[in-house]
DNA sequence: CGGTTTTTGGCAAACGTTTGCTATGAATCG
DNA sequence: CGATTCATAGCAAACGTTTGCCAAAAACCG
């Protein structure tokens, strides 16, 4: 009992190289040669040298070859807040895009939570600066930066999604969410519609900039002021898109002359708002006009099927991890700031044509 | 230009612990000793320490770290196959519980995916074995091997979730799917059901089993014959749920006789299969009871308003947490094997009684 | 067959920490 | 005031790789 250490510890730390270079009957060096880059190396040393790896289920260790190399081959993913958006799947299809892809070249995705606590910026950056990650891919968030450290510093490629940071030097993957806004709600203005109701997400956030800006570069070319949309929400995260929907309902409800047509910016608000609406009686499409933001599957469940603008997730998270992987291995390509991925509207019965007189 | 290297790489590495050393006048023994138990050094020392390490920006090397201590503070979560799973949010929810709880111990998250392709095999067993983490969890799958090596034997706590392993040795955090479809099904007979349609997950899958077997306790309990249940799916993975209620509703629309009762064992695949039935004609609950299992949000704001049995995530991931640095804190505690986390039943307007005569 | 080039393998020094052991100085006690 | 104990700081050896450099062997050439 005294060694217990030595009893239970047998596969305690598993073999080691110079287990499979004693094995193989050859110096360590050569071992490590064999298995990083087999040219260098005689195909039957290097076979032999295999066989005996496998024999003894020898498994390199990370953290060995990562201090000495200086590099790790983990990403990580800063993701902000929750990750729990209701409907609204965008985070687990980015990560999984993203997490295909790493694994093709090799790389593992580490996930970390920016919450708005010291505790977790602290967190992120000692990852950062400590060695850990070998590049970040930031969602939706500023870079964090705490104690005279920025994220900025730590001397890591960083690819920025959603939010457009390639002014300050950030590669960044975007959506077009204005073009997408502007042109749905062109849409519903050539269906008729002349009066709106906009369910804002968090005040001052940039997608519900960019988006309240497509409905009023719309409303520019349309002719119409900008008094004929009516703002609702902007309190509340979208990650509480029910909530937020309910509470819009409420301010629809008080509304002497009810808009025609309804412009979410997220489903999880527009399928909470939607289902208000029907308990008071309202009709979608045929008062009320319905479109969204996200493209969640559901929606086309949804009674009606609702329109939503479609977020490419999984093209986003690609082209990130693209960018991240060029700027990590072509050290010094200028390679592009920016990429837009364009949202497409999938159009469905939330939308429909103003025909009642009114 | 040939000396680049050191050009742009002025915080290349960072300051290291010598630097802190050298900058406070100490050894760099006193420097670690200061950073991690700061008990067995002088208060004075500590302090301009601190201060020096501060001024510097200094981070410690994490695999530096690693390397001498042995151990790393990554955990790793195993995911099966897609994250993507359309209207059920388990996936993000317990990611998310099982990140807030790591980080308060120190720990942080990266996630692996298991597919049915041996890369993705590989690539976690190396993770594994490589020493590049300290524990893991594993949802919904059995222990990856491959080549002679199984997550097993790579000498790392494991936590098992929603697949009970306990049998096997492996502590696991599960649900009590069983119980709670039982005590469902028995609410519908209870309501006047005799005749019911069950919408099913992957045939064979742990939870499909436990989930028709709690259907079939309530038969017999109820004094059903098991003929009383027509069976419908089987051949998708929960996460193509939208496409199971699909496939579901044409096979429903070709029974002869139809059933009064229906259970679903996703959230996703009753909002589609509820979408078609009305596209039927069929009217939920007057003509249709309808059952789910999940407990996404977004059931609430369906027409009607579906009721689904919620999975307890985040007390699961949680409860995963505490097992696994349990595990790994306590390195011998024998402590408990199992541990089942309620699901509970959300009663909505989807079900009702069974007034018409028939 | 001797000399030259090429291939291949080995030695040993890093990488940045932690930690056992030892040395120093301060503090306590008789 | 000397002897003993205690707290504190420093030295140096690990941890398991990779890799620059050199030596040995093999292959080739004249």
């Amino acid at each position: 009992m005294s060694k217990n250490k030595e009893m239970l510890g047998e596969e305690q730390s598993g073999p080691l190289m110079a287990d499979v270079a004693k094995l193989a009957g050859v110096a360590i060096s050569t071992v490590s040669r064999a298995l990083a880059n087999p040219g260098r190396v005689n195909e039957k040393t290097r076979a032999k040298i295999d066989a005996a790896a496998k024999q003894l289920g020898y498994t390199p260790n990370a953290m060995a070859r990562g201090l000495r190399v200086g590099k790790s081959n983990i990403i990580m993913i800063v993701l902000p807040g929750s990750l729990y958006y209701g409907a609204s799947q965008i985070v687990p299809q980015v990560l999984q895009a993203i997490n295909k892809s790493l694994l093709q070249s090799g790389y593992t995705l580490m996930i970390a939570n920016l919450a708005r606590d010291e505790a977790s910026e602290r967190h992120i950056l000692n990852l950062a600066f400590g060695g850990t990650v070998r590049g970040t891919i930031i969602l939706a968030s500023k870079l964090p930066e705490l104690e005279g450290r920025s994220l900025a510093n730590a001397g890591l490629p960083i690819v920025s999604m959603l939010l457009d940071m390639s002014a300050s030097g950030v590669p960044s993957v975007v959506t077009n969410d204005r073009e997408a806004v502007r042109d749905a709600t062109a849409d519903l203005i050539r269906l008729g519609h002349r009066r709106f109701f906009y369910l804002a997400g968090p005040e001052g956030n940039y997608h519900d900039v960019e988006r309240f800006g497509g409905v009023l570069e719309a409303f520019r070319e349309g002719g119409l002021p900008e008094t004929a949309v009516v703002r609702s929400g902007g309190k509340l995260d979208y990650q509480q898109g029910f909530e937020i929907g309910l509470q819009a309902a409420d301010d629809f409800a008080a509304l002497a002359e009810k808009p025609t047509a309804v412009i979410a910016t997220s489903d999880d608000m527009a399928i909470s708002f939607m289902s208000r609406m029907k308990g008071m009686g309202l009709a979608v499409p045929d008062d009320l006009s319905i479109v969204s933001f996200d493209g969640s599957p559901v929606c086309a469940f949804c009674s009606p099927p609702l329109s939503t603008i479609e977020q490419p997730a999984e093209e986003m998270g690609t082209a990130a991890v693209d960018m991240l992987l060029e700027a990590i291995e072509d050290t010094d390509a200028p390679s592009a700031m920016r990429r837009v991925i364009p949202s497409r509207l999938i159009v469905r019965e939330s939308m429909a044509g103003r025909v009642k007189s009114d």
